[in-house]
DNA sequence: ACCTGAACACCGTTCAAGT
DNA sequence: ACCTGAACACCGTTCAAGT
């Protein structure tokens, strides 16, 4: 059976990093994958491309990396890197865990590639790890049964995946057709309106669109992930006092 | 521009159903697709392993669908039609909210390809759409102010796709190791308990692990699941009496 | 130790041609 | 109206060969 994951290789390293020909190295691949990532999306993103941004032959990128499921492991992971965790387990857990959520949708949001790999791949990369327990201590703090503690942590974040997942996917659809979002999202609304059956559905939840207010689509974006936090903060609040 | 969905289309279907040399309809077509999505994942899936399955040239299929895009989207409305809906708003709009997510949530372990579609459409599909009129519904009976209900709709269901994304993405992983749940999970925490960076992680959360219980994977997924939703359920009663 | 070139077995899609 | 065959411009990866 192959590997699972890249991190999961053993010890031995290919290569020192000085004195190659060309100058590569890991790092120098997983930061132009990272580059051509945000620039040209998942789909256009190949092995070829990647050696030619790189000024060398396909093949030598798989001196370094044995697939581009290893390599694309890699640059999720260095994604990742760009978390700001908090450094100190004091202050108020409710903080902390908004700012380590308002962290990874940004993420999420200024890396569209990156929803889709992370759920793709195990996640084991060291700052997905140093990701995960800040998470975890975080939550640990709020004071619930220990019964709860996963699941509650499920419920944050997989929100925050979801959530990042859906609005990433619409910036890039904004990005590939050269519109603003605000843009976008009223030529969608124009054509989801002009067909009966999408019509409808918009009509029954025009009242809701309304009562959440926003002039922009980043400002509903804003309104509604602030909101589904805030309950999911109230509901652990909830289950610290009647564990159930 | 590139029309956004194939539910946004013109009017004129092309092609009645009858009398084809082939056989050949849309419905056929996005039946086959799934099946075969089902059976061997959605990286192995293309045009040409379709038409072979339908015993036709890979290019007639081009006749009845725009793009493979435009496939794919039909296969995950598709999907979303084995959804069962609530058909009456009475009852417990709790009962009713859970049902959805445990539907929603085996749809998504069910179909392994459906997760990556749903975060890459639109969703717009007639099936897709009965979803969210049902979920809108069930979520309005809760009695939340107005300018909450879309972000308690997002903090439900996305979260549901979250979750339901890496456990369908888990149990790919398990069919394609040929194992079974239990087994996969051992090895891996074999695998990532050897590399030292992830030990630690793993030792720190050993506590939470046995609280939550579970003999199985299935039961521990369970616990988890069942957990956060009530989470979620808790955090819009407390939206419900104090708004905020 | 590192890199290249040619080749294999694939892709999605276009287009002109057949019936 | 529906279907085919050949072709274009790509893929990821293997392998033998170069330096």
């Amino acid at each position: 059976m192959a590997r699972a994951s890249v991190w999961l290789e053993g010890k031995a390293r290919k290569g020192g990093r000085t004195g190659q020909p060309s100058g590569l190295d890991r790092d120098r691949i997983t930061s132009a994958t990272v580059r051509l990532l945000d620039a040209d999306g998942l789909d256009k993103f190949s092995m070829r491309r990647l050696a030619a941004e790189l000024n060398v032959t396909a093949m030598s990128v798989y001196w370094y990396v044995d697939t581009k499921d290893d390599l694309l492991e890699l640059a999720l992971d260095e994604a990742f890197g760009e978390l700001r965790l908090p450094d100190a387990d004091d202050g108020d857990w409710r903080t902390q865990l908004r700012a380590l959520a308002t962290e990874y949708r940004a993420l999420l949001v200024r890396h569209p590639w990156l929803s889709p790999l992370a759920g793709r791949y195990l996640n084991i990369g060291p700052h997905s790890l140093a990701f995960s327990r800040a998470v975890q201590r975080v939550v640990r703090r709020a004071g619930l049964p220990a019964h709860g503690v996963t699941g509650a942590i499920s419920a944050v974040f997989q929100f925050v995946y979801g959530y990042g997942t859906i609005e990433s996917h619409f910036a890039a659809r904004v990005a590939a057709a050269g519109m603003t979002a605000d843009e976008y999202f009223d030529s969608t609304m124009d054509a989801v309106t002009e067909a009966p059956d999408t019509a409808r559905i918009i009509e029954e939840s025009r009242d809701l669109m309304a009562a959440r207010g926003g002039d922009t689509v980043a400002e509903m974006l804003d309104r509604d992930f602030t909101f589904a936090l805030d309950l999911l903060i109230a509901g652990i609040e909830a289950k610290v006092s009647r564990p159930a």
